[in-house]
RNA sequence: GGAGAGAUGCUCGAGUGGUUGAAGAGGCACGCCUGGAAAGCGUGUAAACGCCUAAAGCGUUUCGGGGGUUCGAAUCCCCCUCUCUCCGCCA
């Protein structure tokens, strides 16, 4: 969440950010913030009177009692009633305003970055880079719903059997090749520096809160009730709230974690022909990439995170582009956010296969992850993340954009993770 | 799942109602000493929020979390969480 001073100091950058991001009502959204902000404090300034006023008085009940002045103590009590009537009133005024302020910031997104262009929808963004060649298909290309089958590599009706629509069941070199981009992901990952996690892959409401799912992305994750903990969407919340309530050492930072884990969505709402195949699914495979930087650096951070994506894809030789989001498409807690896309050939569109954000301090606040500046002064650090990647999209365009009359080739860089450099019935 | 023990600052550890934000030790930082280092000596060493233009300073809160008793709680009572030991179960 944003912070208070960050609203208090620059009112109008705000409401004009969140403009930007097309948040509705900005302004009267920040003055009801500034508002609360207002209460709280009035509250808290007469709460410390009070409350200063009875430890001086039980400071003094103690010096009369080591006296022995018993009678003179017992006179002195009677003045601490009053105080703790007004000061219960007070203590519950103070945690309102600070209930209803910490709920209204929650509601409330991310300023995007200067460099985030004008925008509403997906149509708005602005496309970076174009890379990886296209390869020319056949006539009768096919989509890799269809090879998946004809090749006998993903077992979508399984899934539903087992589970439900939206969990495929991957066999044989399907599921080699699920294993090795894994690693192949992994491997990079270590190469660019980024230190290997595994963690849980179901966590508390706390961390569902640092990182922001909570309360806005309820309804997406699947919740374990008996238990109240919740299936990670992705590795970014439990890798990322290894950091909360933790102040990092300046020379700790930036801190480069990646792990690979499996990530369910419940995608309620989704439908037609972007949940055919592999392109949206409940459960699937990732490697993420988390950074915790200060935010001197965090934008030099960004740069190296893009550059690792886009190395994997070309190494996956696969046509993609790099697209700049727009305000009112970033995500809600981005500051500023690219996406990877791959184009497939074969169903003529173009698929997001990794998000890469810079969330400047706004999870970081929630989370309270900072750093010692100089060994002196605490400030918010700042959290990035990134696919590295997803697999789902990375196996579609790769089944599709690689099939020949023989098979479906392997690029060279997955060859050695997978064993063969060719799919084959 | 059953029984018991425990949770204190960066770490260890004292503390069973009254200047205890917290003894003591270690660590770390700075200073003195030294040609340099070690040892030694000295000083300092939490965070949040509020008041203040800012700094300084002051106030409030925080000894796992929440609630209660009391003029006053790290200390007493209740609930929860977690850790350890024993038993049971088990990949």
């Amino acid at each position: 969440m944003l912070t208070i001073s960050q609203i208090v100091e620059d009112k109008e950058g705000t409401i004009k950010g969140l403009q930007k991001k097309h948040f509705p009502h900005a302004e009267q959204e920040i003055e009801k913030v500034l508002a609360i902000n207002g209460d709280r404090k009035r509250c808290q300034a007469q709460l410390d009177d009070n409350l200063a006023q009875q430890n001086a008085i039980a400071k003094q009940i103690g010096q009369l009692m080591r006296e022995g002045k018993k009678e003179e103590a017992e006179a002195v009590k009677c003045q601490v009633a009053e105080l703790k009537e007004q000061s219960k009133v007070l203590q519950s005024q103070k945690e309102q305003a600070e209930d209803s302020l910490r709920a209204l910031l929650y509601t409330i997104p991310n300023l995007p970055y200067d460099d985030v262009p004008e925008g509403k929808t997906a149509e708005d963004n602005v496309v970076e880079k174009t890379g990886g060649t296209e390869t020319p298909l056949p006539e009768n290309a096919q989509p890799h719903w269809e090879l998946a089958k004809e090749y006998g590599l993903i077992d979508f009706d399984l899934g539903v059997k087992i589970s439900g629509a939206g969990f495929p069941v991957y066999t044989g070199q399907g599921a080699r090749l699920q294993r090795a981009l894994i690693n192949f992901f992994l491997d990079e990952a270590a190469k660019s520096g980024y230190r290997e996690i595994q963690p849980p892959t179901v966590v508390n409401s706390a961390s569902g809160y640092g990182t922001g799912q909570l309360p806005d992305k309820e309804g997406q994750m699947y919740h374990c009730e008996v238990d109240d903990l919740y299936l990670i969407p992705t590795a970014e919340v439990p890798v990322t709230n290894i950091f909360r309530d933790v102040i990092l050492e300046e020379k700790e930072l930036p801190v480069k974690y990646c792990a690979y884990t499996e990530c369910f969505r419940r995608e309620a709402g989704s439908y037609g022909k972007d949940v055919r195949g592999l392109n949206r699914l409940h459960e699937f495979s990732k490697v993420e990439l988390v950074r915790i930087d200060t935010p001197q650096h965090s934008r030099e951070s960004h740069k190296e995170m893009l550059a690792h994506v886009e190395g994997l894809l070309q190494k996956l030789e696969l046509p993609y582009r790099i697209l700049r989001l727009c305000g009112g498409d970033m995500s809600f807690t981005a500051a500023l956010c690219f996406d990877f896309e791959v184009y497939s050939e074969a169903q003529k569109r173009w698929l997001e296969v990794s998000s890469v954000s810079n969330f400047d301090t706004y999870q970081a606040n929630r989370m309270h992850c900072r750093y010692r500046k100089d060994g002196k002064k605490i400030e918010l650090c700042h959290t990035l993340n990134g696919s590295a990647l997803a697999l789902p999209r990375i196996v579609a365009s790769l089944l599709e954009d690689n099939q020949m009359p023989q098979g479906i080739r392997i690029p060279k860089a997955l060859v050695p993770y997978c064993g063969f450099d060719m799919i084959t019935k």
